[in-house]
DNA sequence: AGCGCCTACCGCCAGC
DNA sequence: AGGCTGGCGGTAGGCG
């Protein structure tokens, strides 16, 4: 909105999204931008907030009464700006009648992904994030986000395994296990595991753990000890391992910059 | 940084 | 014959 300044182009959206991010404060003292988004509610416009979008949603006076969310570091902030609004600091994404907020930037795809599966269809939503999979594993392979993780599982026996690994991650998730929670021998499941996953066992388990760990150490402030042990690596020492061999980064500097 | 150990992966092959 | 299955063992690479 205020790269563009086109605001009565955006009276005639169905749903406006706030992005946050630098200049949030900014944008949050803008009565122009303000007013467009007080008269956007009345109309029945739905709106959305990112990050910490949430703040100027509040700046509009538009979260009394209501519940949300923002980013983590921001929740405190966003409580004295939003006097009788709910924050919800550790949910991903919040509805409160027709206004929106997620937290951290990444929570901003699952907030959208949820919009588009409201609008259209399950179906629609995961087309999308399988789309996206696509497009963001290309730049260095290394974007994962829940969301889209989950629209890569298969819709058959396999998928069945992949929420079980998603919900067992803190346990053991070595090929005997999972070829054992199959019935199948090891050497069959490895096998039927990549044609049908297109990833090897242990390569997609590390994927779904590190994606797990780095989910909580952006949008939480755990010790990474204990973000560790949750995501089923052994020690804060794998989980470093591991995480930089995915991310590029360690955890400590991906926490920084989320921070 | 390094080293021995262990797991995962996969080609190979025999059996069904 | 040809496909599926599952055990074996070499190799690579991660882990402690």
């Amino acid at each position: 909105l205020i790269a563009h300044a086109s605001f009565e182009e955006a009276l005639d959206a169905d749903t406006l999204l706030i992005s946050g991010g630098i200049g949030y404060a900014d944008a949050a003292q803008d009565e122009r931008l303000l007013a467009v988004l007080r008269d956007a509610a009345g109309r029945g416009i739905r709106l959305g907030s990112i990050c910490t979008g949430s703040l100027i949603l509040a700046a509009a006076g538009l979260l009394g009464g209501r519940r949300a969310t923002t980013h983590w570091a921001y929740a405190e902030e966003l409580r004295r700006r939003a006097p009788g609004c709910e924050v919800e600091e550790d949910a991903i994404y919040v509805r409160s009648a027709d206004i929106y907020s997620s937290a951290g930037v990444s929570a901003g795809m699952d907030l959208a992904l949820a919009l588009v599966e409201q609008d259209w269809s399950r179906d629609v939503s995961l087309a999308v994030a399988q789309q996206l999979v696509l497009y963001l594993k290309r730049p260095g392979g290394q974007s994962q986000f829940s969301r889209m993780l989950e629209a890569q599982r298969n819709d058959d026996s396999f998928g069945a395994l992949q929420r079980w690994i998603e919900d067992h991650v803190a346990g053991d998730l070595s090929i005997a296990a999972m070829a054992d929670h199959m019935a199948m021998s090891v050497r069959q499941f490895s096998r039927a595991f990549r044609d049908r996953v297109h990833d090897t066992p242990a390569r997609y388990v590390e994927r779904i753990r590190v994606e797990r760990a780095r989910r909580s150490i952006s949008e939480g402030r755990s010790p990474l000890k204990l973000v560790a042990r949750e995501c089923g690596f052994h020690n804060e020492q794998a989980l470093r391992r591991a995480f930089h061999r995915q991310m590029g980064i360690a955890p400590v500097d991906y926490r920084q910059r989320f921070a």
